[in-house]
DNA sequence: TCTGGCACTCTGCCTTCCGGAGTGCCAGCC
DNA sequence: GGCTGGCACTCCGGAAGGCAGAGTGCCAGA
């Protein structure tokens, strides 16, 4: 509201609404948001200064208070109720009051622990979803090692039939990719062992957006009788790649959605349906910074039915560059150091897992 | 509570329920489940009449409610209210008083249509898994074609590094595992090539569990050393195999559950947790029977969190036999013959498509 | 600038109170 | 004997009212 009428003032501050804040407020703040958080329940100036020691009477924060409500941060459910903060409360609670809160160390040989049993990258993505889920308590999302960022480890070829070839392609990230291939004529085995071997070693440990740059000219080594058959596997291949809306995701722990009762009930269904959108989760874990956690809260993330939610992504990859993303979804009064500590722990050992396997 | 009374009656009746009731009465409780269904409220002896055209007034339709409730097939919430009806009431109706409702033309091309632009294995349970939940507006669960019951089609053998393979086993349902294999010593291109051609003559074609059986005596046919690596890798080979536990589900839909309104925010809770327990769905849909439909009713689960709840489940396959099994899960309170109808046709396609291609 | 005090407001909960729907039973009718 | 209309009874569920508690805003004083 106040920023409606002073729009002059947002024009030259850069930071309008945190200059005229002051220490205290800030405390007062971040302990509304800590409150809230635990009770679930609307704070009061009283219940403030009982269980924070702010060292002012409660008349003095319910003026902190007037001023948070006046700048956006917090606002009351109604008249004569205690305050809740607003996303932009939260925001900036997360920007400049939290501190990621760094797993323990028993913590983090649990995680390292579970992760290490896993088989295979199906089984890996399992049981990351399933332990974020668990840590956190709330839903949690872990895309598979995407194809574009991934480089290939090795391409077979295999015959079915004289005219029908499986093409399968392996990531270093362990993925396989698998698709048929229908032949314009008989393949014969030297063809098969010729093409295999330049694939491999024209292709091999390309980044796979490169792969279709780096074979353009392949067909030209060949024959002009073979052609058709190496372009048939090379279009196969291409496609393989292309289709990075293959890009999946695993989810866990949407019974925690239960958990953010009372008032919750009506909105768990909108959050549900946005969840079985692979579509929505994938633009918003595509969305997700390169370097660094990202935190978006509640109207920040604009798809609808997630706008009283908060995520909490990050990018996860077995060397120094992301391969992937994983988060958490949550309601927008979550707990976002312990959140944000879990999340930043569990990518950081899947990318140890997968480096290592 | 009758049945407790008369002990003597159950020994020399096999269907002791059944033959007390005549043809009106079944046909009152079968108004009540298609009422109780639509309405979602318990129904009363007026507002049946009025709807069904039973011939009789509303007291002589209490009389028979009054005998249906004795006998087990209904229940009253409270005293004065409507009557519902009991898992027994539903059972009863589904193996005596429903007919599974055929798809619609339309509706069958819609299914077949949808199935079609399958690309690969994943994304035919991924589209069928959404088509269920769609058709059905309740849960769905697909199971993967389990390696179980499907043969091998091809088992590659590849070199990442001289000692380093990958073993890549495909069955004819589409389904990829790969695993890696440390050797013993370096492999040599004629003994991959060998032994690969060797893997593919023997047990190409076989089922499964009887590839070991079949693979028993291949290192007898190498050189003593290269015998060890030949056991290495079937060694992995039957690991792979025996990992039925990596038997995998997919799951869509779990937003209608928030549809059963009223009562139910209490009772989706223990559902979805049961929903995200990968082992309680495999076991419910290793319980299906090999060939009809399988439909449990509310206690007839006997996992906890779900006895409220129905499944109506089938198995699927590419041939005469089944392969996996796909079913729904909705509350007791759902439309059998609909449910199954969408069940079934959802089956019979996913077979069609898988035997294609 | 902070504080204690005070009047005011609003929610949440509990109780009470009906209307409506449905039942069970009974006497009468075919 | 089975069906029907009538009648008294029960119980749920929503509406209305009342009350305690928590919280606020504001003001005057330190």
């Amino acid at each position: 509201m106040s920023d409606e009428n002073k729009p002059d003032a947002r024009l030259f501050d850069t930071r309008p609404s945190v200059r005229p804040l002051d220490e205290r407020r800030l405390a007062v703040l971040r302990a509304i948001v800590q409150d809230y958080v635990g009770t679930e329940e609307p704070v009061g100036s009283k219940a403030l200064v009982e269980r924070h020691s702010l060292g002012v009477s409660p008349a003095t924060v319910r003026n902190d208070m007037a001023a948070l409500e006046d700048e956006g941060y917090i606002q009351q459910p109604h008249t004569s109720a205690g305050r809740i903060p607003t996303d932009k409360g939260y925001r900036l609670f997360v920007d400049r009051l939290a501190e990621v809160k760094p797993m323990s160390a028993p913590e983090r040989r649990a995680i390292r622990h579970f992760l290490e049993g896993a088989v295979d990258l199906d089984d890996v993505v399992a049981r990351t979803v399933r332990l974020l889920a668990q840590l956190t308590r709330q839903v949690a999302v872990v895309q598979y090692p995407s194809l574009t960022r991934s480089t290939v480890r090795h391409i077979e070829l295999v015959a079915l039939t004289p005219a029908k070839l499986m093409l399968v392609l392996i990531t270093n990230t362990g993925r396989v990719e698998q698709r048929m291939v229908d032949c314009p004529g008989s393949v014969g085995e030297t063809l098969l062992g010729d093409l295999r071997a330049k694939l491999n070693g024209m292709a091999g440990g390309c980044r796979l957006p490169e792969v279709p740059v780096v074979l353009e000219d392949l067909p030209a080594g060949f024959e002009a009788a073979e052609r058709p058959i190496v372009s048939a596997v090379l279009a196969t291949l291409f496609e393989t790649l292309a289709e990075q809306n293959e890009e999946r995701i695993m989810l866990a722990g949407t019974a925690n959605l239960t958990r953010f009762g009372h008032d919750f009930p009506l909105t768990v269904q909108p959050v549900l349906e946005a969840l079985e959108e692979q579509v929505v989760l994938l633009r918003l874990l595509g969305e997700t910074a390169e370097s660094g956690m990202t935190v978006r809260i509640g109207h920040e993330i604009s798809y609808e039915g997630l706008n009283s939610t908060s995520m909490v992504s990050v990018g996860y990859g077995s060397g120094d560059q992301s391969v992937a993303k994983l988060g958490v979804i949550g309601p927008t009064r979550m707990d976002y150091p312990g959140t944000m500590g879990a999340v930043r722990a569990v990518a950081r050992y899947v990318g140890q897992i997968l480096a290592e396997s």
